[in-house]
DNA sequence: TCCTGCTATGCAACGAGTTGCATAGGCAAT
DNA sequence: ATTGCCTATGCAACTCGTTGCATAGCAGGA
């Protein structure tokens, strides 16, 4: 399990309450880590119950008040023994990669709905790769001494970066397949 | 929900019973889409019950019995009306990355840890993609004129290929920063 | 002989993750 | 004026996925 710990590391590059946690992990984090907003406040809870984290309230005007968490002494010891466990291998679920070898027990109007499917897929890998080099320029310029911490945050973007280029170099290949069966 | 899809194709591919599902859920497709024994078995009962598929039990000697599964006419039209529904984006739980980041919060010991479990990560990739590398020599050799079932599996295969290449270089990237910042 | 490991299936309990819904004020556009 | 969207938090019900355990026969090695 490691939402908890994810929402941790999280805290600790900066605080912030369940709604802007919810909104960071469907930009950077969730591209490794995907949840919801209700399953971060149900985590968020039993974190301050368990005095991982610190909460603040704070007035806003124009809005609603909200929740602002921060990161505690307990849960950075938890984060730190969590840390020296063994990595469990990442869990792929893939499911266009189901559905393309399904296509070979279907008809031809699957294979053109496939294609198309494909193609969406692509694009919003695209959209989410220029993303990724946007925020790097913005946020990793060239620096003679980055800190510790950014250079962590910049090797896990150039991970996320490499992954988008690696997918739609693989699509294009699917793509080709699936017109070449179509032809 | 795709596991029941996955499992459709798995059994269209070639039919088999619980065991040997979860063994080729370890090896080719639990790449891409992950389940244990139990997960299987249970989700058999229920695509049994729904028709989705057909039983047939198989004496042998030596070993206990087993039921060979295989699709029926009601799953592969279940398997029709999901191929045409749109795809979800893939999920990935990426535990090494927020390992990545929340090394930015501890100490020089907790670095020392997290470099030998890139590294143990960086060996079982490498053998993965050597394994899948085997695979495509055996199963995909040159054909003039390969089926599309074959094409449609040599490309997901090829994706799997391509996502260890870049991940192992990844992992070097990762090590490489890890080094400098621990030097 | 005992221990380990493989084939083969399954139950029970729990924890993780998803879906639908609810509240509640402010802002912007139609 | 009403509709729809954004911030902000949360409950309830459900399904999915994991962990631990159980059974049971056979094979192979210390």
């Amino acid at each position: 399990m490691a939402l908890e710990h994810a929402i941790l590391v999280s805290l600790l590059e900066q605080p912030g309450s369940g709604y802007e946690l919810a909104r960071r992990f469907d930009r950077s984090i969730g591209r490794f880590w995907t949840a919801t907003h209700q399953q971060i406040y149900r985590v968020l809870r039993r974190m301050e119950t368990d005095g991982w984290i610190a909460v603040e309230e704070v007035a806003q005007d124009g809005r609603p008040d909200k929740k602002v968490y921060s990161a505690a002494a307990p849960g950075r010891a938890a984060l730190a023994s969590w840390l020296r466990e063994p990595v469990e291998p990442e869990t792929v679920r893939h499911e266009l990669a189901v559905k393309i070898r399904a296509a070979a027990f279907d008809d031809q109007a699957a294979l053109t709905s496939l294609i198309s499917e494909v193609e969406r897929h692509r694009e919003s890998h695209a959209a989410l790769l220029a993303r990724y080099l946007t925020g790097e320029r913005r946020d990793f310029p060239d620096l003679t001494s980055p800190s510790a911490q950014q250079e962590l945050q910049h090797v896990v973007l150039r991970g996320g970066i490499e992954y988008e280029r690696m997918t739609l170099a693989w699509l294009d290949d699917v793509l080709a397949t699936l017109h070449r069966i179509a032809n």
